[in-house]
DNA sequence: ATTGTCGATGTAATCGGTTACATGCATTGC
DNA sequence: GCAATGCATGTAACCGATTACATCGACAAT
């Protein structure tokens, strides 16, 4: 060994085990083609060394990263963070690395920095999108790699994509409050250019329609604790005060509480709130928030399945949808008579 | 351009640009050295293959990766997702990638897949470690690249590190509760193994020693909002009941406030509760929180910037502690005459 | 006129693996 | 005895950039 601080390189695990490169190479990445005499001293010889394969080189010469690069609006959202960890899971499973990219961040604009360098086939093996707000025209250059969008989606991107029912989950939040004898229902919704916030109005719409209704008041938040909590503030000016409220998130709903119980209202006897998205703190809520479940984690998984599928499988247009439940808790209430 | 399906390579745009494959890259990485005439010529030609480089290629040849790989205990956890911002943040701008490793999911065990082949210099050009549990053996193979620790740290493992100021943040959060009038004050801890929870047990026993006083009670949990719920039956079993309790962080606190009421006591009148890291959620809280502000994104940052100061220079041992403030809410109040 | 300097550019080695193809040897069939 | 087959292994091309070094022409100094 020439320099004893360089890492071995193959070729030196070569020299000490007496054979050639390719004979390490092929003991390292298939080795039931080499006769066990031989398999058995270059493993002596990589164990000795301390010899591990420099990735790069390896990735360079297979044309391919090892890596999948999710795009996520906002890294420190724990929404987006539940969906990361099943997407790290099954990407691990697969000896993929995950590399994560907070769009809102990064510069959109010029063409040197920002998003878009990193949207190529020498950076990553695949992408999976998390932000319905980007421009479609991103991902058609052709040395962009693979793309699945989950969770949110972007209207004119075409390819695979995986989603919570969010229409369902919408029509089933009014529902149950319709079955508990609400008419006068208030939506919260996220942004409306949002995808998300557009399919569950959709869904409200849903359940409404029948009974001849419409929500007696809409709110436009930003999926936010504080936003729900100003939505207090516009609930309590109505006039004809609504009598429940269903919110796209539960980050809304827990704000839009504190301040009606800031404002005196009662949770539920006064008013219902329902949710979305069941996260972990919607549980121990002052009053347990009745939500719809979203299995973000495994949405997450299923994504970036999808993606590996799709990595083989040239690109046919495929669309999951995973159910979502409604779970009843506490912050909902039936009607009081009047 | 013989296959037009192919990404254009270097060769491509310079024979487009009639110059060589050196002058191309050097409009790229070096555009001062390059005659302007030239110059012109090869931007030219790039925009005109849309050619992009290999980044796999380039980092092969300067060996480096272009990317750090954070080791994170439980990616859907928002504490760490935080944190995870603000190292996204430091890297994107010094043009580098974040790779993320969920260290609870991935293998620790088997020495060719799990977390070990991850630490080495052909993977990441740096670590940064949130998980203060891991072998600190890990670490030690001469390929590993530059380690910071942020946050939680190993035992027996060197370096540079950067935390959040745990005793202190401790000591303030009891000192407040000793100015109420509180002296019968219980804590409920993370895990004991834990580095974070050992130096905020020794912030409360600074706090409490100058009056010869310990905690009533101690409650190990797991720093999760069920474990804080737990918390409230231990503490009703007391004997003597403690009048104030110190959480090692916000998601318990919020979890056994919520036990409590269901228990009938009143935050604060009958119990004074503070928690740790001012959540967002903490000031939303059926009872807004009394806290200890911890700036996650920011601890983050620091890290992800003392890891490239170290690229550079070599290893000397650095620790950076990042002050913390207490955040006054309405979760405590004067310990009530008797 | 000759030499030296400098700036701009080209040539080719290099990073560290993988793998197509070639080679050599042993076994088998005729 | 000789060709055919197949297995184990070696040789060298290749992935696509970067960059040390060589080259060349123009211009200044001697």
């Amino acid at each position: 060994m020439k320099d004893p601080d360089q890492a071995p390189r193959i070729h030196d695990v070569a020299k000490l085990a007496g054979v050639s490169v390719a004979t390490v190479s092929r003991v390292l990445s298939n080795p039931s083609i080499v006769a066990e005499r031989t398999r058995l001293a270059v493993e002596k010889a990589v164990a000795e060394t301390g010899y591990t394969v420099n990735v790069m080189a390896r990735n360079l010469r297979q044309q391919q990263v090892g890596g999948v690069l999710a795009l996520v609006p906002n890294l420190a959202n724990p929404f987006f963070s539940a969906i990361l960890a099943g997407i790290a899971d099954a990407l691990r499973e697969e000896g993929l690395s995950l590399l994560v990219l907070d769009t809102r961040r990064a510069d959109t604009g010029s063409a040197t920095g920002g998003i878009r360098s990193y949207l190529t086939r020498s950076r990553a093996d695949g992408l999976i999108v998390l932000d319905g707000s980007l421009d479609p025209e991103l991902f058609s250059q052709p040395s962009c790699p693979p793309v699945v969008q989950a969770c949110e989606w972007i209207d004119g991107l075409a390819g695979p994509r995986v989603l919570a029912d969010n229409e369902a989950g919408a029509r089933l939040a009014v529902e149950h409050l319709l079955g508990l004898g609400h008419r006068r229902i208030m939506h919260v919704t996220g942004p409306m250019e949002n995808t998300l916030s557009q399919s569950r109005a959709a869904g409200v719409a849903q359940a409404l329609e029948p009974l001849g209704l419409a929500p007696v008041a809409r709110m436009e938040g930003a999926f936010t604790l504080a936003s729900g909590h100003a939505a207090a503030a516009a609930l309590m000016a109505e006039l004809e005060r609504p009598t429940a409220v269903f919110c796209d998130n539960d980050e809304m709903a827990i704000g839009l509480m504190a301040g009606l119980q800031a404002r005196g209202l009662r949770v539920p006897d006064d008013i219902s709130i329902v949710g979305f998205d069941n996260i972990e703190i919607a549980a121990y809520a002052n009053v347990p928030l009745t939500t719809i479940r979203q299995k973000r984690a495994h949405l997450g998984r299923s994504a970036a399945e999808m993606l590996l599928k799709h990595r083989a499988a040239p690109k046919l247009q495929e669309e999951l949808i995973l159910p979502v439940e409604l779970v009843i808790r506490q912050s909902t209430a039936p009607l009081p008579p009047a």
